[in-house]
DNA sequence: TAGACTAGTTTGCATTACAAACTGGTTTGA
DNA sequence: TCAAACCAGTTTGTAATGCAAACTAGTCTA
């Protein structure tokens, strides 16, 4: 409790960026979620949304399946364990900030 | 109620980054605050806090006035109003956010 | 009066977020 | 049939950012 100010300097700014916490709470809540669904919830353009997903693959957070629905290409996206409790690590601190 | 994520995506990026959250922070609680106690506040560099505080005034956040404590230099800042309510408008998207 | 200290500001750099342009493939239609 | 339109993304170019090291301007001290 009492969470002290300076810990803010130490937010996880791979989610603390905002595009990339809708990706993540959005993976949170859902398990799984292909590329496009990922973009009409977020709003993003595909390169923004694309650049973003990368990464969150590199920082280990998410990850990503290139896969086919028929001939057309599919990307499926998913919360790595860590990814998950990085972002439940994230919004206690959050929590902690706004109380 | 029931915030979209969307929403996050227009979080105000003046308060959002962690080193201006924490100054606004503090100064949203004490009106007014000196350089240097901000920074033992803050743990920042003090050119970092000095260039935050600058972008803070050019955004009308907060009001920085430059005087004197005997004779060595004394900088007192404080939150506008303005500032005083995009801090408010903030922390109220944080908490629908995590809640 | 040289050296250390105080209270900041400026500079330089590596990183970032973003959208426009591009890629590689598929479907449509004349 | 083959070109234009479309789909599902990725890469590229650029402007803005955060950061600390270096600097400035003045004060104190031995």
């Amino acid at each position: 409790m009492s969470a002290d100010l300076r810990d803010l300097a130490s937010v996880d700014r791979m989610i603390h960026e905002p595009a990339r916490l809708m990706i993540v709470a959005i993976l949170y809540a859902v398990e799984s979620a292909d590329f496009l669904y990922l973009q009409r919830e977020t709003d993003l353009t595909k390169g923004n949304l694309s650049s973003h997903l990368s990464k969150l693959e590199s920082a280990g957070y998410v990850e990503i399946e290139k896969t086919y629905r028929g001939k057309i290409p599919l990307t499926v996206c998913r919360l790595t364990d860590e990814g998950r409790q990085s972002f439940e690590n994230y919004r206690q601190q959050l929590k902690d900030f706004v109380d």
